[in-house]
DNA sequence: AGAACATAATCTAAGGTTCGAATAAAGTCA
DNA sequence: TGACTTTATTCGAACCTTAGATTATGTTCT
């Protein structure tokens, strides 16, 4: 089984291509000579590659290097203005539409507030394409280079193309999202959950950075979480995979809103750990109130934290990740303060392998993340290996 | 990052023919034509390349198919005969040498029984290199055939090539199994994890064929796992991914015998079952003991059915499977009545996403796997991509 | 200032691969 | 026996990468 891999000789230069953009994309300005280095292709494959990339305008020049006594080398980079992505971050009190270009520089912004609890879709869809068309004229990009648009939502996108959304406590049951957008607008679609959206941005730019078998977690409201094997996002079966904030760890413990007991999000998220310790709050307070929480030191921080310790050391037992990334404003005020004593309690319940508590760490990239990665859903097919063709499919 | 992926023409062949060959073991006996139809690749590629291989002997003609109305197809197969495969289980009372040819029929066996608890290194060593030498001679292989010996063991085999193998419960730290083997056969070698070899062996010929993305339980006096993503097993960053024994089910639950509190091995395998039900039994009647047990309708054995569910639904909210299988003895006694129980178990627990309680399913490979799985690591390059050497190292 | 040297990039010829189209092979059926 | 069908092979064309030679563009020594 697996029918995959190259085929034929255009494939091979397809993939090499995509190799050779990659290493420039995540190398920085290179040389043809590094590039040569770091692909193992030969310099004249290279050469001729740099070519047809220069020619098609994808890659441009990036000043030289002075020489140590021979010709110097001319410093190539992908060319930030090639073309441009729309990220769309759809969070629970507001969506957040940014332009960016291919060094993921923010070209233009655009907030849509959302009364919260109420997340009608088809006003999601409208603020959504409103946002796409105000990035776009705002950010003065010629018509035609926009790449596409990556959205990141809440809750789980049903595999199949169609950018059907299942976030039960977002209020949305079998919500066509895609199909929505895809009426509205020409340009390619992307949809997936805000949390693989965010961990794919650290997992290129931020603290995952270099690993190619990570965790990242986003703790904010909720719990959310991204998997990375083998260098890239592990999506499952049914795109679903990674839903770290409904890993068990008591079982027949508090109830979730999920329905189910025992989820890491019943204790962990902002909304839960407030919960446990009493604290009425609505969501646009929870951030101070987590604060306060944390500044008095209530015993429900340090059960969190123990509880933390828990969850990561099912992860490490299961993935035995190279690195784990806390994400989310709420992982990052916990972290900030506490991650010695969340490093200690991963390591106190991971005795049965070898387990170094340093790799777990903070995110830094903010909270912005999420639609960055919604971003990066666009170029990653320019990029990526066609011979994995794992990435979000597009709406049809 | 990432310079995986083809670079040169040859190496396109390679994984071309790589391709065929798994098409023709997995897919049985099968004409050039189907072949042409299942890997993609055109009838003249299929035919040079099948031409190839026949003068190589790797693959033979396998009979012909009645037409109707036109030149009958003549079927290929991989050559059974071709080369052998030893299988090594290194278990808690005995070790297992087994001999197989291609079709992974057993060609040979040999037993040594281990005086339990008792796992002297070198001992064990000295077993598995008669063995091989034995089940060699008496399955009257010719000497340069036998492709290589793969090794099941307890416990956690370290990444390196070096075959260093850790397991606490075994009463084995750093133990170097793949220098001992080494010095005493020039064969190719190849350790791993037992409970993954045996995954691997449900996972080829088991009641996980055909799927990309599956876990396959390994339930006996302990607990394990394999993980599969994308069709091949999941190793993480140090070899040591899958140890779903070490879940963590009820924090600051019962201690397990790995140091930590509530793993799931703390609570379902054989051993914990008769211990939290208050049963004491030697490693050899555990099975029996067991077996009582389930007749007498135990209430521990309801709990732990449900704790089992628990530790499914953790297994599916982060990885998303497309089956779920569960092996090992213990685990095919107790799925042999109680499996719609454990269904409806990880169904109640399994809210926040899609799930089908039929893709949990049993094991059909007895106990044998393991060897046999060991076995498949030997024969796993032949067919594997070149572009993913996350396979076992040979034992340099 | 000019020659010698050093490193980078490109050009050319060669070897290897898959593919499409034409051709050969081996049957069935009327 | 001859027409038709389906399978397998052969051959030339189109591409791709590479090694080695060549050209380009500096520095450094005399």
């Amino acid at each position: 089984m697996g029918t995959s891999g190259r085929r034929t000789v255009r494939d091979l230069r397809r993939g090499n291509r995509a190799m050779l953009l990659r290493a420039l994309y995540f190398g920085g300005p290179a040389s043809r000579n590094e590039l040569s280095a770091e692909t193992g292709l030969s310099p004249a494959t290279v050469s001729t590659m740099t070519g047809d990339l220069l020619a098609d305008n994808v890659i441009v020049e990036a000043g030289q290097v002075d020489s140590d006594g021979g010709r110097p080398r001319v410093l190539l980079k992908v060319n930030p203005a090639y073309g441009y992505a729309v990220g769309v971050d759809v969070g629970e009190t507001q969506v957040k539409v940014e332009l960016f270009d291919l060094e993921m520089n923010v070209r233009a912004r655009a907030h849509y507030a959302v009364r919260s609890a109420k997340h009608d879709p088809e006003l999601v869809a409208r603020h959504i394409l409103a946002g796409v068309d105000a990035v776009i004229a705002e950010g003065e990009v010629p018509p035609g280079q926009v790449l596409g648009v990556g959205v990141g939502v809440p809750g789980i996108v049903e595999p199949g193309g169609g950018g059907l959304v299942r976030a039960k406590t977002f209020g949305w049951q079998d919500v066509p999202l895609g199909a929505l957008l895809r009426a509205g607008t020409p340009l390619p679609l992307f949809v997936d959950n805000g949390a693989k959206t965010m961990g794919q941005a650290e997992l290129w730019f931020g603290s995952g950075r270099g690993t190619r078998d990570a965790i990242i977690l986003l703790v904010g409201s909720g719990v959310g979480g991204t998997v990375v094997t083998d260098g890239r996002i592990y999506r499952g079966a049914g795109q679903a995979a990674g839903e770290v904030g409904h890993l068990k760890i008591v079982a027949g413990g508090r109830e979730c809103r999920c329905g189910a007991r025992g989820c890491l999000e019943a204790y962990l998220g902002a909304e839960a750990i407030l919960d446990r310790a009493g604290v009425v709050a609505d969501s646009a307070d929870e951030e101070a109130a987590l604060a306060r929480l944390l500044e008095e030191g209530s015993p429900v921080v340090g059960e969190s934290v123990e509880l933390l310790g828990v969850g990561l050391s099912s992860l490490v037992h299961l993935f035995n990740p190279e690195r784990i990334v806390i994400g989310g404003w709420a992982g990052l005020m916990l972290g900030g303060r506490l991650l010695p004593e969340i490093r200690a309690a991963a390591a106190a319940n991971t005795q049965a392998q070898p387990f170094n508590p340093e790799s777990v760490v903070l995110g830094r990239l903010g909270p912005d993340a999420v639609a960055l990665g919604a971003a990066t859903l666009v170029i990653e097919p320019f990029f990526g290996d066609a011979a994995f063709p794992a990435c979000v499919p597009t709406i049809a």
